[in-house]
DNA sequence: TTAGGGTTAG
């Protein structure tokens, strides 16, 4: 009974025949908590109350004497996690009188879906270390692959790397997707599809729609594309996760045409266009100055246009400063997303291009009076498989001024070559200078500056960023990479940006 | 009859 409520997603009724069993006296055992707790997060819309009813049936195990049951504690870290509360669920694992694999698992996998991703690589440490008879399995290892791939962590993924060749996990296709992705994601492109091909034919549609994100991000839409036809002419049916890959490769690109005509074949493989599609062709229209076509496409939708279809046009209102439309997107994310903070920057960022102050001081007490506080940018460099994280206002790090003094020495260079710093994107309302002060400490230069004074000579420099490169690290970017002579390679929130000679790879569309 | 994983997106 239990089991059949937790497939059709009635949690409440888990409960109150968990309640009924109680009273009526009929033992309860481990099953019926690993049911009733699926029950209780299965198909909820809002982890408001997933979360309180997960707490309740938490609290019966625990009175039952079951809250501590290996297979009824794992399921808590799991639900736990997909709830967010990752604090729960380490209390859960930590109290766990015997933890096995699977219990590990879940709890790696709970920090790596809750970005924690440092820790879930830790925790995975601390399981080989820890005992000689608790063997880490498949789904163990793709796990930590994909904490690596999300931190960039491109020295612990070769460790792995080897650990799954030394234990036999290569003849799994799982594995070798996992593996293969978390190259790319690492910037190793060359890696991934290396690996592609070894797989071989055993490659299924994971292995497809990874190599052509892949070749996607890196800005290869061309090769993108092929591997989009050859996939097809092997007769694999596209999916829903396919045509994200490809329509996301053709905004990279600029491929405005391609796809569009991609995005209408999409009912000749049966997949129907979802919000997400939309959303990447709002991209893909508006990243290349087509506001009105993006705008006409959302005004056509049948279904209800999501937060990442607004976001969409948001963002290209911002590379284009397009104010009009941006308020229009605004309108409604206001709505969709009050707490995301972003949302209120970009549109403020919109507003200080337009040089309407005043518009960008209201944001600004909008932000205050919601309590709402901007992602602080981040980005962080692996140094001999150790990771080093910047913030951009960050005095913790005793090396911070050391690390200026050597971006400014670059900035004098280029400004005798003619380069004047782009501080638009700097929304306080300061002095001309203080604002270049402020660009000079922006996370990225902090790590590029870092990785050159901490990397051998010729060794690319590999820099991750929290969120997307702005303007001005990316012309000093080009002029360092050419000036020291070193391949750098940034991967920011959407994309890798390949720095070589002074020339980007994303050849300034971004 | 019970527990854990991979591909995408502003």
């Amino acid at each position: 009974m239990l089991k059949a409520l937790a497939l059709a997603d009635h949690g409440e009724e888990a409960l109150a025949r968990l309640a009924d069993m109680g009273r009526l006296g009929v033992p309860v055992d481990s099953y019926s908590y690993a049911h009733g707790l699926k029950a209780c997060i299965a198909g909820s819309a809002s982890h408001a109350p997933a979360s309180a009813r997960v707490r309740e049936m938490h609290a019966h195990a625990i009175r039952r004497g079951y809250g501590l049951h290996t297979h009824v504690a794992t399921t808590l870290i799991d639900c736990y996690a997909k709830l967010g509360i990752v604090t729960y669920a380490e209390r859960v694992f930590a109290w766990m009188p015997e933890r096995n694999v699977v219990s590990w698992s879940a709890m790696i996998g709970c920090y790596a879906k809750n970005e924690r991703p440092g820790d879930a690589i830790e925790l995975f440490q601390e399981m080989i270390a820890s005992d000689a008879d608790l063997v880490p399995n498949s789904i163990t290892i793709v796990s930590v692959l994909h904490a690596c791939a999300v931190v960039n962590a491109l020295g612990q993924g070769k460790v792995l790397h080897a650990y799954i060749l030394r234990r036999g996990f290569d003849s799994l296709v799982s594995v070798l997707n996992a593996l293969m992705a978390m190259y790319m994601k690492c910037g190793c492109l060359q890696i991934g599809r290396y690996i592609f091909d070894w797989i071989g034919r055993r490659r299924d549609v994971v292995s497809w729609n990874s190599l052509i994100s892949g070749y996607g991000m890196h800005g290869f839409g061309r090769e993108s594309l092929q591997v989009f036809e050859e996939m097809i002419k092997e007769g694999i049916s596209p999916s829903i996760i396919t045509f994200v890959s490809v329509l996301g490769a053709c905004s990279h690109a600029g491929f405005v045409e391609e796809g569009k005509k991609l995005f209408e074949s999409m009912v000749e493989y049966n997949v129907t266009p979802r919000a997400e599609h939309y959303a990447c062709m709002v991209d893909l229209l508006g990243r290349a100055g087509r506001l009105d076509e993006a705008v006409e496409l959302i005004q056509s939708m049948r279904i209800g246009p999501s937060p990442q279809v607004w976001g969409s046009l948001l963002g290209a209102c911002r590379i284009h400063g397009h104010v009009e439309y941006a308020e229009m997107a605004c309108s409604h994310l206001f709505d969709l997303e009050p707490r995301n903070a972003g949302n209120y920057i970009l549109l403020a960022d919109i507003y200080a291009q337009a040089k309407l102050q005043n518009q960008v001081d209201v944001l600004k007490e909008l932000l205050e009076e919601h309590a709402l506080e901007k992602v602080p940018g981040c980005s962080w460099i692996e140094v001999k498989k150790k990771l080093y994280s910047f913030g951009s206002v960050d005095d913790k790090n005793p090396q911070v001024e050391e690390l200026q003094a050597l971006i400014g020495e670059f900035v004098t260079q280029m400004k005798n070559e003619g380069y004047v710093p782009d501080t638009r994107t700097v929304l306080y309302d300061i002095e001309e200078e203080e604002k270049e002060r402020i660009l000079l400490g922006h996370s990225e230069k902090l790590a590029v500056a870092f990785g050159l004074i901490n990397t051998s000579r010729g060794e690319p420099i590999r820099i991750t960023k929290n969120l997307r490169l702005c303007e001005d690290c990316h012309s000093v970017t080009k002029f360092i990479s050419k000036f020291t002579e070193r391949e750098i390679i940034v991967r920011d929130v959407n994309r890798f940006h390949h720095f070589r000679d002074g020339v980007c790879s994303c050849r300034d569309y971004w």
